[in-house]
RNA sequence: CGGGGCGUGGCGCAGCCUGGUAGCGCACCACAAUGGGGUUGUGGGGGUCGGAGGUUCGAAUCCUCUCGCCCCGACCA
């Protein structure tokens, strides 16, 4: 491509709504224009990177036994209705009427629409396994679209649905999903983690989150120091090493006025906030409401909190006027002491002694308080997130988090949907068996957005090659005045197309400098200079975009230095 | 949904408080010089100041309503 002939917008300036470096570097270098909110064009640039995503994906997933097809967007109410998902979606389910009020919706995921071709096409056993799936454009109303691509409302997703017979048809089904989506992630050249994950409120037995690390990630994950353990921190469940001490100290009444935090009260009481306990309101399953009690310095982990079965689900925490008929008191000095509503404690605020809570009178807290003596023993289940530190559930070693971007997802479903649907084949004996299914998702827009949060410098993006927008450009210096440059170039450009790289020629004309700037904002992965000085001894430079400087190679080895230099994105 | 902030050429901003000819930088167009790290000079095009209503002789500026966007918040007990 010459760039005189392609579209390269690139910005000195970073527009100001933008917050994380892959928003503001996909702006500034003319990869996408945004439409509205979580809306965006992809201009030809990013485009280009978008199809090289999925090229690798399509590849990939046929490589696994997986066949293409393409769903409709947009879908009948009726097909939600049957599985119930029409309701229980909430808002994030885009619904429209057509002319005749009926009433659509436009696809956030297709479990149903799929399901319903399931069990139109598989009539017998022996056209299982089956694995279908599409590159297609999704929409979630989310709550709040943010980070550019990253949490957009429309986005292109990959999405694939198994089906088998059984348990084992769905395991190896999902085994080779798992083998796929790794070689997907190795071959786009990012440092990825494939983790346990909670299956959220479909159920189902396993469930893996493949998480892009980067600091900017809004998920928590978890790895244990030894082994292979890797859990969301929604998933990772606790090892309680505390154990409960005897009773010291007489419960007393303290006066903390202005105290509404823990942070607060440790400092008002100049104790460590581990001694302090928290009661947290929420909305109950059979009671209006339920205390959930933890550790002053730990942190409610809303997934196993929305799992138990006192808890409501989805978890949602106690309006004031709740809390004010449940304790008679205000938020701020609330504690289990004293309530008569159900209390659930984590494994470590169960083990606490001689702590302090609140006393559910405004201003005041309690201390020395004790579990069994000064109120009854609670019932305990884990309900915090982990922190580092923590024993590794799975074996030896520790527990370290870092942050990563979700860019896939694989679970297995089982036949909830094929039950709801009807879909059914008939085995050996024929006899009809629901469906077993398993569904696999990657955000191929995401994943570009995920890999510039990873692969970043001042100067701008830096692509792994596999899904770069060119390969390689041709820089030519003072070409409007060279002839001899001008022919180089064009010969170069000639070669390199030849052999089948996918290289820009930036025949604009461009002083070198704003030319470097642009391609290296752009984040071309290869970059060779062509030169009066140079072509004087045949030579080309040569610098690839994480080179700390150029080197000098013979014009004949420009192919060479391609194929030897793939840019590490680590 | 709650809280905060912002809407002024394509982008980044100033002007608003204290009403009186709409400005700057980048980008864009033309010409000239320059030609290995966002080059200079000269000239130029482009905005009914998000929208509606009001106050006023006069509104980007003051008031009311409205629309849009961005950020924070569902850990407060």
């Amino acid at each position: 491509m010459r760039a005189s002939q392609f579209h390269i917008s690139t910005a000195k300036e970073t527009p100001n709504d933008a917050e994380i470096v892959s928003h503001q570097l996909m702006l500034r270098a003319g990869f996408i224009r945004r439409l509205g909110s979580g809306l965006y064009s992809w201009l030809p640039l990013g485009l280009r990177v978008v199809r090289k995503i999925e090229t690798i994906v399509r590849e990939e997933m046929n490589r696994a036994g997986a066949l293409e097809l393409l769903m409709p967007s947009v879908q009948p109410a009726d097909l939600w209705q049957e599985t119930g998902r029409w309701e229980k979606f909430g808002p994030e389910l885009l619904r429209l009427k057509d002319r005749h009020q009926r009433d659509f919706c436009l696809g956030p995921t297709h479990e149903e629409v799929i399901t319903d071709i399931a069990r139109r096409e598989i009539r017998s056993y022996r056209q299982l396994p089956l694995n279908f799936y599409q590159i297609q454009t999704k929409f979630r109303d989310e709550v709040r679209p943010r980070f550019g691509v990253m949490r957009a409302r429309e986005f292109i997703m990959k999405d694939a649905y198994s089906f088998g017979l059984n348990d084992n048809d769905l395991q190896q089904s999902f085994d080779k999903m798992h083998t796929a989506y790794c070689t997907i992630f190795d071959r786009i050249g990012l440092t990825y983690r494939a983790v346990e994950a909670d299956s959220g409120s479909i159920g189902g037995a396993q469930s893996r989150e493949f998480h892009v690390l980067a600091d900017s990630g809004e998920d928590a994950v978890v790895y244990a120091t030894e082994g292979d353990y890797a859990a969301n921190i929604e998933k990772a469940a606790v090892v309680s090493q505390s154990t409960r001490d005897a009773p010291t100290a007489a419960q007393e009444t303290v006066e903390t006025p202005g105290v509404h935090s823990i942070a607060q009260l440790a400092a008002a009481l100049a104790i460590p906030d581990t001694q302090c306990l928290k009661t947290l309101l929420v909305q109950g399953e059979e009671t209006p409401v339920v205390a959930l009690v933890l550790r002053g310095d730990h942190q409610l982990n809303e997934i196993k909190a929305e799992h138990l079965a006192h808890v409501a689900s989805p978890l949602t925490m106690a309006s004031d006027e709740q809390i004010l008929a449940a304790t008679h008191c205000e938020p701020g000095s609330i504690g289990p002491v004293g309530l008569t509503i159900p209390i659930i404690a984590d494994t470590d605020a169960a083990n606490m002694s001689d702590f302090v809570c609140g006393a559910n009178t405004r201003g005041q807290h309690l201390r020395g308080v004790n579990w069994g003596r000064d109120l009854p023993e609670p019932e305990v289940h884990d309900l915090r997130n982990v922190v580092e530190g923590d024993p590794n559930p799975a074996g030896a070693g520790t527990l370290k988090i870092v942050r990563g971007i979700e860019v896939g997802h694989i679970f297995q479903l089982g036949n909830e949907y094929s039950q709801s649907m009807q879909a059914t084949v008939l085995d050996e004996n024929g006899k009809p068996q629901p469906l077993m299914m398993g569904c696999y998702g990657i955000g191929v827009t995401r994943l570009a957005a995920a890999a510039i949060e990873q692969n970043n410098d001042e100067k701008g993006i830096i692509w792994p090659t596999s899904i770069a927008p060119f390969e390689a450009v041709i820089c030519p210096v003072n070409m409007v005045k060279s002839d001899a440059v001008k022919q180089a170039a064009e010969t170069l450009y000639e070669e390199l197309q030849t052999a089948g790289i996918d290289v820009l020629f930036d025949d604009r004309p461009l002083r070198p400098g704003a030319m470097f700037a642009d391609m290296e904002l752009i984040g071309i992965p290869h970059r060779f200079v062509i030169s009066d000085k140079l072509l004087a001894h045949d030579e080309v430079e040569y610098r690839g975009r994480t080179d700390s400087e150029a080197s000098i190679i013979a014009r004949s080895q420009v192919l060479a230095q391609i194929r030897r230099s793939s840019v590490s994105p680590d």
